[in-house]
DNA sequence: CCGCATCCGAGTGGATACTG
DNA sequence: CAGTATCCACTCGGATGCGG
């Protein structure tokens, strides 16, 4: 039997990794889908999660623009308001999610034997 | 328009949160594909990913098999050999990697309008 | 209201050496 | 071979205060 070329997995996994990275993290799905259900300015998504401080909120919401997730337009006027809208590129994570949340439930069947169904779909 | 119900989404997020924290972090797919590819023992997984240091391993390893995707195995006979095995149950993951991998390549393409094709289906 | 700067403690992970 | 133990550098993220 041959070796198998670890490389070329490697570089399989770029894409994977791409993905965890813009989904991981601890804040990061909260704050999508708080935008998702329609908070719309810094405070007000700060407010919708618990815990979670300016510093952090501010440099999730950076790189969410980046990987446009999300829309940022400083509406004029005073004091300023910023406002942050999903991209319907944001939404394509939608069906990942799904697989990621059915992977989870049926993990903790196997793990625990836990039978108990809730219903669990994600709402947004 | 009612005020949706966050408090919702963060239960449907738990089974989500799970299925992260198994495979995110810089080192368990990495290991759990050595694994696939049929290495066995602990110096084998070790060097088949470079930096990857044994503490580390040591530490994936044990958290792995305790969600059931690894079983350990100690082999008597001297010295000590110790037998790292998939499970069936680590196999239900490859969908959900390459639900992952499949987002990542597009946004790729949707970040850098890159359209070259590559053939990177994670082979195991 | 928006968000950056600073300080600071806890946890992570690398390198190395050592035991069974 | 299979890990554990120790030390240490570094990062992350929480708290707070300030400036636009």
């Amino acid at each position: 039997m041959k070796k198998k070329e670890h490389k070329e997995c490697m570089s399989a996994l770029l894409p994977v990794r791409d993905t965890l990275d813009i989904i991981g993290g601890k804040w990061k799905l909260l704050i999508l889908i708080s935008i998702w259900e329609g908070n719309k300015h810094f405070r007000e998504i700060e407010r919708s999660i618990p815990k979670l401080s300016t510093k952090v909120l501010s440099k999730e919401l950076k790189d969410m623009e980046e990987n446009q997730l999300i829309i940022r337009t400083v509406l004029n006027g005073f004091p300023v308001r910023t406002q942050y809208t999903p991209t319907e590129h944001s939404k394509t994570l939608k069906k990942v999610i799904l697989e990621l949340q059915n992977w989870g439930i049926n993990h903790r069947k196997e793990i625990f034997g836990d039978t108990s169904e809730k219903d669990n779909s994600i709402r947004v």
